[in-house]
Order: structure tokens, then C-alpha cells, then sequence
DNA sequence: GCACCTCGAGTTCA
DNA sequence: CTCGAGGTGC
């Protein structure tokens, strides 16, 4: 608590008494918000008030306007009253583009109709609720909501809780001022909030404007200053003196005395003498926005001079001499319209939610996966709902949240598809795994899985997918199709295609695309002799693959990447593997018994030694497995993120393994470097927490 | 048997 | 990128 300035010694006992009446006062009321402690009665809360206050009239030096009885004052309240603003609050116009930008300074300087220099002053514009503030005589005395920019409501007393937002001004200040700002909440704190609510089962903020608004509107102050919200000041709506005049002619002297007066100001804002460099201040703030404090959503342009700003006047409810860049917005709300299923390779049926398309961080997002079913519950998702989707690491949309409180009753609850919603075939939930073989003898697209194996017994009981169990699934062909042909990185083939050759007749399983000729493509419609060429070209440069590129292609269940190389170091050639028994597929490192039965089986299946028969005949070479090279990487384990720009990953990737380096795709303690790219995500920040080594994309070239 | 770390599989938009 | 599940080490 703050030292009191006593003079007097006589004053020192009531010094002392006054000290104690402020902590007695602050604890009374934190108890008489927390509900296991016992209720005070407001007899004795009144009477410590009174005392306190008749002992600061007694002795004027012991007022403290920061202290915590003037930042809580009163009751709660049971309403807020509506003030007229004394000066009307206006909207600020919007622009997404930097060609709306400059349209923006066309039409202004077009009224201005002379050649005018315009300075410009821009500054971050906060997400959080616009706010007027008007002080006399140096003293705070009432604080206003937006409103309608006409009448906004009196929120004083829960403003006052706010510490950055000063009681009473520094001196000099003018007799009267109105200050406008916004009232904000940090990011951390809304976690806070937010993981509080959790466990009290309260819902959590969306966002920490509402947070922040939520809190403003909080009719018991105490509550309000839980909150620890802060506040900004960028404008000065009136100020009385002809003195002080000087600071309001331009926007960017008001900065500077808001900030002598003791308000926080932004310290990102700056001035401009030309509109032209403000595209790439715009930018820079973008790049810093994630790692801000606080949330904005966009950059705040003003015309500097005042005295134009006001000569431009107003369009419906927005002055001329202002406009903000707004950022895309990071998070949405949205209405899930449907939730269809997907059929995945492995038959594995994944639900989809179809949203009422929304635009999120600079795209349109209409769908989002909802992963598995106890997702869905765990969201508590309905058809219907109310959710907010936001983007994960910038690109893959998720839904974050049920807007529950949103509901009309009409919402249905999903249920999950009794038959697979491509070929109607039998679902199962179980792991896919663990169904024994009964599947017909007929040929069989590679790659589908081998459902002829027995799995754990914990997997099958904790497994939360589920499967189409038929084996003829198209939709699990066409899935394996696509599967091998990435594997065979032949990228002319895209799914439409594949698609296209299925239903024409032209391939029936993926060896077939090996012997397809010019001929046999040319006919169909939209191929051209030039694009039948190329895709045969495209082929048979593709026959030649490396060992652990073909065993990936087949997509034998639980082989991945990283599997398939250990599988293929280890046998070197694929006759060794299909003829090892499970135990010495076992032994091999980072190989355990699922997978091991997995690859096994694979190779017992009738059908998957033809199709691999088949895949020689047709022209397949499966290079020698490159033995590991010793290199300066050696024992070191890499987590690349972001974009690099002088190679592509596949490329960095293949370096770091050829030099005896390890890729990993999660970070962890183990990882020895991450190697951060443009607009890089998650696992940066994962590092930083980890204290993970960082280094560039420059730093990480010279190790190479 | 548990706590980690990895891997596999499915995924969005322009 | 995210989620679930397999593998490993304690």
C-alpha cells in the first residue's frame, strides 16, 4: 500500500487507523465476493466507510485517489444511466485492400480541390470498446460507452478500477478534457478468465473484445476490476484553455499530451508525409500482431491536421480524414449448415461440417473437419449451431466453439451414418485393424488396407473412428489410387483424373497406369494429344523408385514415411521383406508388434503379392536403398516450420537425411534445431517454451 | 502401467 | 495443423 505523506506526528496513530480502515474495506469486499467466506453486513461495511471518510476530511493529506476505495466506489449498481456524449462519437470506414487505400486519398484530396501536403499519423486500432472519458480540474469524473455515438451509457464506476486509466491527471493539465480511447484486454488475461470460466463451468470469451465488454457491463465494479482490463487513449474530443490549443491542431500532438497527462498511448503509432509508405507499416504491424499483448485488428490512419481532418466533414457516420486498414479477421462465427462424412484410404469415416461460408484470416472457408465423433461431442456440436472457426497455423480452419447460448432449439444432434455414405456398405466402430479377414477374394486396389490382422486389445476397445468394413469401397480405391500416385510423385495425375481413367475403363487398379498409352487417353474429352503426352511422358519417368517411396506406395496399414524408410534400411530389397517372419520385422528399431503383424500380413495376402507382381512387370525398378551417409548432421534432429524460401522442404528435408540428420515433424526436448521459415506457427512458439534451439533458413543453409 | 515422443491419416483454400 | 494411436523407456 502506498506510503502515506504525514507531516504531523500526532497524525501518525490516525495515519496508521487509515491504513488499516483501506485494507479492511479491500478484504471485506474481496470476501464479500467469494461465496465460502461469510457474508459481511453492509452495517459494518458502511460504518468503516464512514469512518474513513470523515478521517480523510479531517486530514485532507491522507486522501489517496489511487487508492482502492476511490477505484471501487459503491454498490452495485442496478442499471447503467444513459449520458448524451457531449461531443458526438463517430464510427471510423473501413478498407481490406491497399487499393482502397489510395481511393481513400483520391476522393479526399479531390474535396479538398487544392494542392494540399497531407501528413498522416497512423496507429494500431485496438479490439476492444471505444470509451469517453471526461476530466475537471484534473479529476476523472465520468466515463461513457460508445453507444450509439449519441448516448452512450455511465460506466464511471467501473471504469475507475482501471489502472491505466489515471484518477487524476499529471499537472499542468486543462480545466476540462474528454478523452477517447479504447478500453482493452490482454491476451493473457483473457486466458486466464477464460480458464477460470472453465472450471467453474461459466462458458469462455470468444474473443477479449467481448471479454472486455462483458466486463464493462458488469453492474458490480468489484467484478469489473477482476477483469484487469486496460485502456488506451488516442483522442482528444474537447479541451478548454486557450493554452492548450497548441496540442489539438494536430492528431499527433494529442498523442503527446495524452501521454503527459498520464494515459498509455500506442508506441507503435507514427507519423507520415506520405500515404504512399504506409502500406508497409501496415504490413510490419502485421507481422507483430500474433505477438502483440493485446488484440487488434487493424492499422488507423488520420489525417494529421486537424483543421483539414474536421474541413472533410462526415459521410453517414464516419469522418472523411480517418479510415482503418482492417487485418482479416483471425476468428469467425458461422452456422454449421450440414456435417457430410468422408471415406478416407483406410475406409476410416471422418465428419465434415459444412459452414455458411465466412471469411477467416484472408480466406473463405466453407468446411472444416471434425475429426471423429467424440470431437463432435466434446464440442457439443449440433446441424444448426453457432460456432466460431478460426485457423489453424493460418491455412486449416477448425472449429473452435459452440456458441451454445446462440441456440433456438431447433439444432440437431448429429448421429453417426449406419451404412458408408459412398458405396453403403456396412460401418463398424472399431479400429480397422482389428476385424478379421472375410473380405472377398476379387482383385483388390493396392494400397487398400489389409483387414486380415489382429491388433491389441486396448486399441480395439479405446479406438474412437468409424470404418466402412466393405472391401470394394470405391471411395477407398479412389483414396488408395491417390495415395500411390503421391507416392510415385506423379503429380499430373490429380484425383479427378484417376477418377476419370476408373469409370473410362482404362486402369482398374494403380499398375495399370504403368503400361496406359498415348492412345489410350487421346480419345477422351478435354485431353488433347499435347495433354495425353505429357501425362504418359510424366509416367514413365516415374518408374524408378526408391524402396522406401514403393513400400509408402502400397500403403500397407500403420507404414507411413518414417516406416517405410526403417523398413526398407533394414531388408533392402523387397523379396528379404515379404518373406521375414513377424519377429525379425519386429526387432527392427521404432517397429513394434502392430506394425510388425501389419507388414506381415500384408505380404501373406494373395492379392498384395499379385498387385506387387504386377507393379514389376509392368516396368517398376525399385532403386538400391541408399546406404546412410556419415555427415556433419549426424545425431541431429530437425522440426522444420514455415516457408523457407531458397529450397523447398521436400529438398531441405532430403539434405538434412543425406547429411545424417533426422527430421521429426513435432518438437520436443529431443529435437537439436528448429528451423524457422516466413510465417512459421505452433511449433515456433512450442520451441520457444521448450527452449529449443531456433535458427533461420540463412543459419540453417551455412550447417548444410 | 504410465508418460512421453513420434508417426500415420485426414485435411483447406487459392 | 490436429488428433489418435503405436512404440519406447522408466
Amino acid at each position: 500500500m502506498k506510503e502515506l505523506n504525514v507531516k504531523k506526528r500526532t497524525n501518525l496513530a490516525e495515519a496508521r487507523r487509515v491504513q488499516k480502515l483501506r485494507s479492511e474495506i479491500a478484504r471485506l469486499r474481496e470476501a464479500y465476493h467469494t461465496k465460502d467466506s461469510p457474508t459481511i453486513t453492509d452495517d459494518v461495511y458502511d460504518s468503516l466507510n464512514k469512518e474513513l471518510k470523515s478521517l480523510i476530511k479531517k486530514y485532507p493529506e491522507f486522501d489517496d485517489l489511487n487508492a482502492p476505495e476511490n477505484r471501487i466506489g459503491g454498490k452495485p449498481l442496478d442499471k447503467f444511466e444513459k449520458v448524451k456524449h457531449e461531443v458526438k462519437m463517430f464510427s471510423i470506414g473501413n478498407v481490406f485492400s491497399n487499393e482502397e487505400f489510395f481511393t481513400w486519398e483520391k476522393r479526399n484530396l479531390k474535396l479538398l480541390s487544392s494542392n494540399v501536403k497531407l501528413d498522416y499519423f497512423c496507429e494500431l486500432k485496438f479490439d476492444g470498446l471505444a470509451i469517453s472519458l471526461i476530466y475537471e480540474n484534473g479529476k476523472f469524473i465520468r466515463g461513457v460507452t460508445r453507444g450509439d455515438g449519441e448516448v452512450g451509457e455511465d460506466i464511471t464506476q467501473n471504469l475507475r478500477t482501471i489502472k491505466s486509466i489515471p484518477l487524476v491527471l499529471k499537472t499542468p493539465f486543462p480545466n476540462k478534457i474528454e478523452v477517447r480511447g479504447e478500453v482493452i484486454m490482454k491476451k493473457g488475461v483473457l486466458k486466464k478468465l477464460n480458464e477460470n470460466n472453465e472450471k467453474e463451468g461459466k462458458p469462455p470469451f470468444a474473443n477479449s473484445r467481448n471479454a472486455a465488454a462483458g466486463s464493462l457491463r458488469q453492474l458490480d465494479p468489484q467484478l469489473a476490476k477482476e477483469r484487469h482490463l486496460d485502456f488506451f487513449a488516442y483522442e482528444i474530443a474537447q479541451i478548454k484553455g486557450d493554452e492548450w490549443q497548441k496540442y489539438a491542431d494536430k492528431h499527433s500532438k494529442k498523442h503527446e499530451l495524452l501521454h503527459k497527462l498520464g494515459f498509455m498511448v500506442d508506441e507503435y503509432s507514427k507519423k507520415f508525409s506520405s500515404l504512399k509508405d504506409i502500406p508497409n507499416f501496415i504490413d510490419e504491424i502485421s507481422k507483430k500482431r500474433n505477438n502483440l499483448p493485446f488484440g487488434i485488428d487493424g492499422v488507423v490512419t488520420n489525417i494529421d491536421d486537424t483543421k483539414i481532418f474536421e474541413s472533410l466533414g462526415v459521410t453517414g457516420k464516419d469522418p472523411r480524414g480517418i479510415i482503418a486498414f482492417k487485418y482479416p479477421a483471425e476468428k469467425a462465427t458461422t452456422i454449421v449448415k450440414d456435417i457430410k462424412i468422408n471415406v478416407g484410404r483406410t475406409g476410416v469415416l471422418t465428419p465434415l461440417a459444412i459452414f455458411e461460408p465466412t471469411s477467416v484470416a484472408g480466406s473463405t472457408v466453407g468446411k472444416a473437419t471434425l475429426h471423429n465423433m467424440d470431437q463432435i461431442e466434446r464440442l457439443d456440436l449440433r446441424i444448426g449451431d453457432t460456432v466460431v472457426i478460426e485457423k489453424a497455423g493460418d491455412v486449416i480452419p477448425k472449429v473452435v466453439e459452440v456458441l451454445t447460448r446462440m441456440r433456438t432449439g431447433k439444432e440437431k444432434k448429429f448421429k453417426m451414418v449406419g451404412k458408408c455414405p459412398v458405396c453403403g456398405g456396412e460401418v463398424e466402430k472399431r479400429n480397422i485393424g482389428s476385424f478379421q479377414s472375410s473380405f472377398s477374394k476379387g482383385p483388390r486396389i493396392p494400397g487398400a488396407p489389409n483387414l486380415g490382422q489382429t491388433i491389441s486389445h486396448r486399441t480395439l476397445e479405446t479406438s474412437v473412428a468409424y470404418y466402412c468394413v466393405n472391401p470394394k469401397c470405391s471411395a477407398k480405391d479412389e483414396r488408395s489410387l491417390e495415395h500411390f500416385v503421391s507416392a510415385f510423385e506423379i503429380y499430373e495425375l490429380g484425383p479427378k483424373i484417376l477418377r476419370r481413367f476408373k469409370d473410362e475403363g482404362l486402369i482398374t487398379d494403380a499398375a495399370d497406369i504403368f503400361t496406359l498409352t498415348k492412345e489410350d487417353i487421346e480419345p477422351l474429352e478435354r485431353f488433347g494429344e499435347k495433354s495425353a503426352g505429357n501425362i504418359i511422358r510424366e509416367i514413365k519417368s516415374k518408374k524408378k523408385i526408391t524402396f522406401s517411396k514403393f513400400l509408402l506406395a502400397l500403403g500397407v496399414l500403420h507404414v507411413g514415411e518414417e516406416t517405410a524408410r526403417d523398413l526398407a534400411v533394414n531388408f533392402s530389397t523387397l523379396d528379404k521383406l515379404a518373406k521375414a517372419s513377424i519377429e525379425e520385422i519386429n526387432e527392427i528399431e521404432n517397429i513394434g508388434p502392430a506394425v510388425s503383424q501389419s507388414v506381415y500380413d500384408y505380404f501373406r495376402d494373395k492379392n498384395n503379392l499379385l498387385f506387387t507382381e504386377k507393379l514389376l512387370k509392368n516396368g517398376i525398378i525399385i532403386e538400391k536403398v541408399e546406404k546412410i551417409k556419415k555427415g556433419k548432421l549426424n545425431g541431429l534432429i530437425f522440426v522444420l516450420t514455415g516457408t523457407l524460401s531458397q529450397m523447398s522442404r521436400e529438398l531441405a528435408k532430403e539434405k538434412i537425411i543425406s547429411l545424417g540428420g533426422k527430421i521429426s515433424s513435432s518438437v520436443s526436448k529431443n529435437t537439436s534445431y528448429v528451423v524457422a521459415g516466413e510465417e512459421s506457427g505452433s511449433k515456433l512458439k512450442n520451441a520457444q517454451k521448450l527452449g529449443i534451439k531456433i535458427i533461420d533458413e540463412k543459419e540453417f543453409l551455412s550447417m548444410i
